[in-house]
DNA sequence: CGAGACATGTAAGGGGTTACATGATTTA
DNA sequence: TAAATCATGTAACCCCTTACATGTCTCG
């Protein structure tokens, strides 16, 4: 897709993005700009923040300077192709919308043969986990806000906060009132059910 | 972590649990399963529901039998060692709550030298996209509910559809009042943003 | 100056996606 | 019976994760 070689993930971009935000960083520096910033809605662990700047470089959308003696960081910067990626993809309508992929709702459609109370257990266990992750979320935007107000950095949060809470309120449906099984398909009569 | 080699990823348990719903079914039964079930939430291609079975029968999890002659399909069937780690897997409470992991969202968190018109842009392009991603939802939910009502199976797609209008009301929200870039810090004052 | 924390990487392996490739059935 | 479609797989690559490994600073 890109002329040479390479083909840039999202991973790449939130490289080329912190890059372009910090000026030339390490990838220790990286991983705590992440830390501070997309790791609430993006994480990745650290061995990723020392391989793809390399990557990056090898396809000419970074530079690397590493230091001679003590630590030998590398210090990695942003080329002009780098910028004119991050640029092209910034306007770039994006294709693919969102997807689920979250273990517990696929635990809740395979569990038919689970009773009512151990499905509620699992309800119960899914809205501590987003009462947390919404607490995390609180916390990171009262200590935010004095500085990012409104702005676009901190749309994201707010996302993520709608997005929690649409699920703990599902879960807590799902406790308050548990759902029952699907009827085991009686083979006699009609098709398979469609959702199986 | 289980006892013999393999480790059991969601897609593993897709697979067994979908063989454990139909009963012995060739990859192609499979993929035409997820097309009609979880597909909506959790999407992969073909390829993996060749592959997948193949782990799951070495791993002791599935048997397979193979046609000798014609299109020599494999016919998978769960063992007792596949429904016992399927049991065991949907009594596991899960520890990983979602992750939004958005491409439009990383868009829109290093969006700061997009004019606001490009932001609006992006914002109705995704709004276009969730929209069209309710309308399936709404196709899906209505041909289903005479047959699922309120159970088990339906409950996901119930999920899908909060989070899907969670995200289109994010995007119209930006479309309607796009929020302005994060002021470039002034190095003079003070440590650095936070979110940067 | 020793211990712990901080900092910086590498190696191996796996799962998933993309792409390729071909056999079998159906239909015109 | 040829074309189109349905059906069935394989191969390679790549990103990501897990795990390992080591060096350097800092502070008591």
């Amino acid at each position: 897709m890109s002329e040479d070689g390479i083909r840039l993930s999202p991973t790449s971009y939130v490289v080329l993005g912190l890059i372009h935000l910090r000026g030339p960083s390490t990838p220790y520096e990286l991983e705590s700009a992440v830390r501070k910033s997309v790791e609430y809605f993006w994480t990745f662990p650290h061995s990723q923040l020392y391989r793809e700047p390399d990557r990056l470089t090898a396809s000419g959308h970074l530079t690397v300077d590493q230091e001679p003696g003590g630590r030998r960081r590398k210090v990695f910067a942003l080329t002009p192709r780098g910028r004119s990626a991050l640029d092209t993809w910034l306007t770039r309508p994006v294709e693919d919308v969102f997807e689920m992929r979250d273990e517990a709702v696929l635990q809740l459609f395979f569990s038919d043969q689970l009773t009512a109370t151990a499905l509620v257990d699992l309800a119960r266990h899914e809205i501590a986990l987003y009462q947390r992750r919404l607490d995390e979320y609180e916390r990171i935007a009262a200590r935010e806000l004095p500085r990012h107000g409104q702005d676009r950095r901190m749309a994201p949060l707010r996302l993520g906060i709608k997005l929690a809470e649409a699920f703990r309120e599902f879960w807590e449906e799902i406790a308050a009132d548990p759902p029952p099984p699907t009827p085991v398909p009686d083979p006699v009569d009609g098709p398979p059910g469609r959702l199986c």
